[in-house]
DNA sequence: AAGTTAAGTGTTATATGATAACAGCTCGTT
DNA sequence: AACGAGCTGTTATCATATAACACTTAACTT
């Protein structure tokens, strides 16, 4: 299997197919319920390989129910998605984003483009490892990770 | 010369002293005014070792001068202080906190304690350079780096 | 020293992101 | 049919951050 760049153009109907199917393995695995509304976010976050906003969400949401969806709606299928290991959230930008792998448990470490918004994740074991082993030299035991690189990515940079 | 680990009870006024004549060297080596309201709240989010929210700022400010201010007064002083280095952003809290080596440029990478909220710098190259590298592989050009580590210091995991 | 200008600060209003609290619905179980 | 747990709707509010414009001060020019 290859991975997808998200920077290349792509079926991305794919993507969003393959992330559902996934999402409704692993919730039926885990006994967690996939309801229309949390999946109908779930598409929505993997709209594209854009960090989205809540926000963003909610408009959308509320455009297509005719009805003034309200941010806890929102906000309450991200936080399930999140324990389901379905959606990161990007802290350095307040936005959501698709997992690529949520079959297992892992930190996301994620690469920004700040000109065409694109967010790549990563799964790199030796940024993982760096981390580890500075954190235990001083006896710090690990819960979260948070790495976010912001910068130009390669298609934006030899356009530029 | 000895790193402190600000989880160990010191004389917290000599980290307080130390960061402002440095932050008076920096300024003046960069021909950027320190002047009293930035020294103030440079100051402030130096009196401990734990990230401050700028509101936390804005209300002791408030509180020391009777009249109160409003945040823009407080946002564009630690505006100063990230682009002179001084102060890091964390943003998985929102939260601001003193830079331990302001005088070269660099990213910060933290481990932040949940439950005593000190959050500790690192300088490791090996992180470092494990973003750099998976960078580089795919052609994506670095421009800020945010690491930040969540989890339980030594001395919170020993008394738990 | 007076005039000029750029940088810094004050102030009001508002944008943006997130949560608390409670009401009501849905669906499987009894 | 009655119950209870989990999910969703709704209102209100909190928390974080910025826009826009007015005023002041410091530094620079002549």
């Amino acid at each position: 299997m290859s991975a997808t760049d998200p920077h290349v153009p792509h079926d991305h109907t794919h993507c969003v197919s393959t992330a559902l199917v996934t999402a409704e393995e692993v919730c039926a695995r885990g006994g967690a319920r996939l309801t229309p509304l949390r999946k109908r976010v779930l598409e929505l976050v993997w709209q594209s390989h854009k960090p989205l906003g809540a926000y963003d969400i909610l408009e959308t949401l509320s455009r297509e129910d005719g009805r003034r969806a309200a941010p806890p709606t929102v906000y309450r299928a991200l936080d399930f998605l999140l324990e389901q290991g379905l959606v990161h959230r990007i802290a350095s930008l307040n936005a959501f984003i698709g997992c690529a792998h949520p079959e297992r448990a892992h930190e996301g470490q994620f690469l920004i483009c700040r000109n065409c918004r694109i967010a790549v994740e990563l799964d790199q074991p030796l940024i993982h490892r760096a981390i580890s082993d500075s954190a235990a030299d001083l006896g710090f035991a690990v819960e979260a990770e948070t790495v976010e690189i912001t910068g130009l990515c390669a298609r934006c940079k030899a356009a530029a």
